[in-house]
DNA sequence: CCCGGTTGTGTTACTGTGTTGCATGTCTGG
DNA sequence: CCAGACATGCAACACAGTAACACAACCGGG
């Protein structure tokens, strides 16, 4: 399985008929390999550790990845962005950020439901549910 | 009904008993007067014309008020705080933000019901819905 | 093989939002 | 009036993100 991020890496790249260049490839394999969406910060970090990669030329990739449909963006509540790679397309998708630690969670298993009666003139495009609260990581003393 | 958000930004303050300064009343009658959520630059040029107040100043002011319940803090797309003290506390309360201008509008007649299933482990504070779309003022072309 | 255009990368410097630290003012209660 | 607490202003900072520009890598055609 852990050939399976770097070649999924190579193949959606590959898929498209662009450049698989190192950058691209090393960002998304980093990607797919989160659990979680990442911060610009912490993919940087994780690159770093065999040969660092430019901190505007990550933001580059990252925007390509995006505009691609190979990675979302995610606003945080510390106004940051995160990326994500893994739920790229689910619908009914939320995120979960904890109040805690600030990490950031896809969750998939949501069907946002609510009543909507937008006042005239506002067209919706799309909707973004963000839940907060604490996650495993940051549980209060007392088990769930 | 002038006087009344002047009056009203009094009372709020008088309310909790505590100083109200000149910087307090002026930022929270300004955002009683806005029909939407500013942000912190907005409210900054509004306040300019009579007298400006310290960037700094309004940034603890905001969070003065938003610790003391008078106002809310909004987080945009564009990762810049907003604040409104019109909707404080009103539930079933999403917020919409228009990609054209970036304006953002408190929506009060929302219901989010949800199918909410979280992972084990994490607890659930607050829910955030937000809205993505155009505003009446950025329609393209076509009346609505 | 070279050459020239396109695309990707690195470097530097910049913007804009928000914060911290410290000095100065201003209010309040004895 | 004085002392302490609270509020404001100023300056410097931190940080995410962006723009401009130059250079490097790739790809096609002669």
């Amino acid at each position: 399985m852990t050939k399976s991020t770097q070649a999924r890496a190579e193949a959606a790249i590959a898929n498209l008929g662009e450049r698989a260049t190192e950058a691209r490839r090393r960002t998304l394999e980093t990607l797919l390999k989160a659990e979680r969406p990442l911060s610009h910060t912490e993919i940087e970090a994780k690159l770093a550790t065999r040969g660092a990669l430019d901190r505007v030329t990550l933001y580059r990739v990252l925007d390509w990845l995006v505009a691609r449909g190979l990675a979302h963006k995610i606003e945080g509540h510390d106004r940051v962005w995160r990326f994500s790679a893994t739920a790229v397309d689910a619908l009914g998708h939320a995120h979960f950020c904890c109040t805690a630690c600030n990490k950031v969670y896809c969750l998939t298993g949501i069907k946002p439901a609510f009543a909507l009666s937008l006042p005239p003139g506002f067209r919706l495009g799309e909707t973004d549910l963000s839940l907060r609260g604490t996650c495993p990581d940051c549980q209060p003393t007392c088990a769930t």
